[in-house]
DNA sequence: TAGTAGTCCACAATCTTAGTAGGATAGTGT
DNA sequence: ACACTATCCTACTAAGATTGTGGACTACTA
């Protein structure tokens, strides 16, 4: 399951999304919008332009925007960035490979099996960005 | 990602699986041989008994052994009594279902693209078995 | 230079995970 | 009946992740 955290860093994005463009949008806002709790909001759009997501701007008139356009943002790389790995065991994962302890990869039933299943995740976040989430 | 419990869930599951209608196996063998803490593998097979999954003898010549054929126990349905949901939010789960709070399913960006991808994983581990585990 | 808004660091409460300890209970063989 | 064996059960602990909060600092704008 997705965290709290990436759930709130996705509705901020999406909000951030349906205002594209239009300048630079305060925390409070989003938080107010959203319903996420302010401090917590921070530390998440902080990490969002830490990853080079989003930009921002500070004193009068600034705020938190998207950095490129929202078509190129792919929903899977938040998803890692926030939640950690998307495949549901180490020895599968692409980007947070670790090798499995006693078990050996190439005759372990879960393993492939599970091989099966990222890739049929990656189908689908992988090919899709923050345009995909507002309708 | 599985947390460890499930893997050694799946571990031993897989053992008890190879070793189908040759009795009663000990908890102890199976932990030597899967190299997991015995207590802890004690917590997570009764579990799995409770589920009616296993099922055991006590005294001298017991031990655990499916109740099932491999072939009856679905993938699917350890994941979830081990580890949880298996969609990626509570709003897209079948078995643990939550609302969403302040997000109506309908207009919600993320809720469509994770009903995708609860049902493409779904099809994999809902149609494998534990006999599958084992090559 | 006053006010605004993001930045950064540290802390805290709560929950989950991963395991451990030890006795109770029930079945087996002699 | 008795000793032995092996599961059953409750409770506990340590570490780590999650979900926040507080407060000072820095940078920008008018």
């Amino acid at each position: 399951m997705l965290s709290k955290k990436s759930q709130y860093a996705f509705k901020a994005l999406e909000y951030l999304t349906a205002k594209y463009k239009e300048g630079p949008v305060l925390i409070s806002e989003i938080a107010k919008k959203k319903k996420i709790p302010l401090k917590f909001l921070e530390n998440i759009l902080l990490e969002l332009k830490k990853a080079e997501i989003l930009d921002s701007k500070k004193g009068k008139g600034g705020g938190y925007f998207l950095k490129k356009s929202p078509e190129k943002v792919k929903v899977a790389t938040i998803i890692r960035l926030v939640n950690g790995p998307i495949s549901m065991l180490p020895c599968v994962s692409l980007y947070f490979y670790e090798r499995c302890k006693n078990c050996d990869e190439k005759q372990c039933g879960l393993h492939d099996m599970m091989v099966e299943v990222r890739d049929a995740t990656l189908k689908i976040v992988e090919n899709r960005t923050l345009r995909d989430l507002v309708v």
